[in-house]
DNA sequence: AGCTACCGTGACGTAAGCGTCACGGTGGGC
DNA sequence: GCCCACCGTGACGCTTACGTCACGGTAGCT
């Protein structure tokens, strides 16, 4: 939600761009899911940049292909705001062992997300298998009946 | 729901099964999902067997991993029955013709539910990737640190 | 300044998917 | 026959995830 300039949407865009309502933009943001960001005024409209739009598409992703509830999502946020914090002491404080150590536990935050989405990949692969098997059952039978 | 003997299982015993409580499967039934099938007596507890364990656990995954609505699983569940009415006529009359429409049907709605599968799968690949490519940067970025 | 299209802020509404009583009935072991 | 654990049948409640007004404000264009 910084200042950049040139990249501002406004909250309807954003709905369009992700293939959601601008209501679902403003739950989310009262939810603590996106920005709220830097302070607007009061009755001011809505101002998103580009790493918005990404951001929200990747909670609409974690939502409809994990099945992540809101409430999900919110704990999985507050984890990232904590190492967004953390990135805002890497420009001030640049100790490359804090460095790393940030790095770190980013790092562990993108395993566990790639783990839930290997082991729902899994699950579906599983799915898939029993769904094949049928099939090449029923195409059996279709065989042996044209004889 | 046939009288198979020696495989009886009442409410609870399915409910413990399949991870979900009683009151999920009285509501499946009441929406056409589940049994309530061959006329039990008013009142008489519901009984079921293996198969309608496994048709349960079929639905709660169509369910958890496709994340289908109940009301899509109805239109499913129910074209499903239409094909099991046909199935019955499998055995009554036995026209090889028939019969190879009955076993067309069954492979057409196959196919549809691996296609749904496979289409998730390929979307969680690509969530994967963007997974991946993010722990390769961040990795590479940590070992720029360690020189 | 005025027009138009969009936006902000409550606040109430709603559909889906069960949870949770209350109350009476069932059924299998002793 | 009795007991105890489980079940059936309403019926109302509740949470999630938004939908839907109403009403006033904003902002870009002219």
């Amino acid at each position: 939600m910084s200042a950049v300039p040139g990249t501002a949407l406004r909250i309807g865009e954003v709905a369009l761009r992700c293939g959601v309502t601008t209501r679902t933009i403003r739950y989310y943001e009262e939810l603590g899911l996106l920005g709220s960001g830097s302070g607007r005024e009061k009755g001011a409209h809505r101002l998103y940049e580009e790493a918005d739009v990404a951001r929200l598409q990747e909670l609409i992703r974690l939502r409809d292909l994990l099945g992540l509830t809101l409430d999900e999502l919110v704990e999985l946020a507050e984890a990232e705001e904590a190492r967004a914090a953390l990135r805002g002491r890497w420009h001030e404080d640049p100790s490359d062992e804090e460095r790393v150590r940030i790095l770190d536990e980013a790092i562990v935050h993108a395993k566990r997300q790639l783990a839930l989405v290997r082991s729902r990949q899994r699950n579906l692969e599983e799915f898939a298998g029993e769904l094949e098997a049928k099939l090449a059952r029923m195409r059996r039978r279709k065989r042996e009946l044209n004889r």
